[in-house]
DNA sequence: CGTTGTGAAGGTCTTCACAGCC
DNA sequence: GGCTGTGAAGACCTTCACAACG
């Protein structure tokens, strides 16, 4: 029977938790929802909230139990499955990225490192050596990957995402400054570094104006 | 007569129209909201409302005149100010940010790259010299940085926005995983690589026990 | 007694339907 | 006729108030 859609606002929030659980550490083995909210950032109510649609894991009175809350969350999220990730674009910020040991951390393999440029193809990062983006659908089948990272520059984004889709595919998280089109089957996000910045720059010009009068 | 409040939601898509508005270049000297809500991946009834909390800037039968509105949008999102932005941390991603060519083309200045690790200090990244850490209040304050990103491990994050903010930096981008404390007065955005990742795998652990049944 | 879990209220954001205008 | 501008409706999200319970 239907399980309920679980709201976004709320899937976004699990993975703060989940760190928040991790930088409280072992101490306690139990945690308050005042208490997570405060590391996480969250308002307590919202916690409660958060957490009694992943069913009734707390104790009144106590709190909620340390490790069957993590183990609740990792499942959730789906961490427990190690996902293979491919990176397509190989400048410094898709290095940052194969690089990047949250990702090892939480789980995920980084199985394929792509790129177009000849002076960057065979280069190795982080132990993993750098493919022509040729190889991207081999690689791609042969290792299973489900997630795609684009860090391209944005004119080859939509080309990198349709092959990648075509490949199989599912989730993309696309750094490049573009609006990319994917099947509804597939789950596209953005991180968008010109855009925050722009609106950093309302914020800041908006207080100016007040303060000018 | 204070001016109402412009919806955060609306503000955030303000950059998508600008990008857009570039992306079509200047072929057409008008641009209907369906067109533009196409190209920036939102529906045309919000990008009507999301203009008009910017006053009348289109015509009835006609659609926008594209000079007027990329101005009117540079003009809400501060771009005209040419806002002063330091980056702390200069690993991979720091360096991708530093020579992110996206901040040049909106009107802001790199006026400072800092590090604490001497075999950073002294490298020239894209015509900056990196600077210890310790240089960081004096160059703030001497350029006149608005805008602080922060690309350091999570663990120097809090006491860099600290020090930052205690420098007179207005508006902060923070890219390391972990939740930040500011002052009210100072705008805090996020970047979260390893949140959209989690999410991401949420997405393809659902899908799958769909499929599974 | 302290803390969770949750219906209800309140707020924000999006979509709809259509009046208003060129 | 075609397109914008907008009040109203609807969806979504957060906060409140308090019952439920160990």
């Amino acid at each position: 029977m239907g399980k309920r859609a679980l709201p976004a606002a709320m899937i976004a929030r699990l993975p703060l938790y989940l760190r928040s659980l991790d930088e409280l550490g072992q101490r306690n083995p139990t945690i308050s929802s005042v208490r997570l909210g405060a590391v996480a950032g969250v308002a307590a109510t919202q916690v409660r909230k958060d957490l009694s649609y992943l069913g009734s894991y707390g104790v009144r009175g106590v709190g909620y139990r340390v490790e069957e809350l993590r183990e609740r969350l990792h499942r959730e999220l789906g961490l427990t499955r190690g996902w293979g990730v491919v990176v397509v674009g190989i400048g410094n910020l898709g290095t940052a990225l194969a690089e990047y040991s949250g990702l090892r951390l939480w789980g995920f393999r980084v199985v394929g490192l792509f790129d177009v440029d000849p002076a960057r193809v065979g280069n190795k990062v982080n132990g993993l050596r750098i493919k022509h983006l040729d190889r991207m659908e081999s690689v791609v089948e042969h290792e299973q990957a489900e997630i795609g990272i684009i860090a391209t520059p944005a004119a080859a984004a939509q080309l990198v995402v349709d092959r990648l889709v075509k490949a199989g595919v599912r989730s993309i998280l696309n750094f490049a400054p573009a609006v990319l089109q994917v099947p509804r089957a597939v789950t596209l996000r953005r991180v968008d570094v010109s855009s925050e910045l722009q609106i950093l720059s309302h914020h800041l010009a908006r207080a100016a104006g007040r303060a000018a009068g």
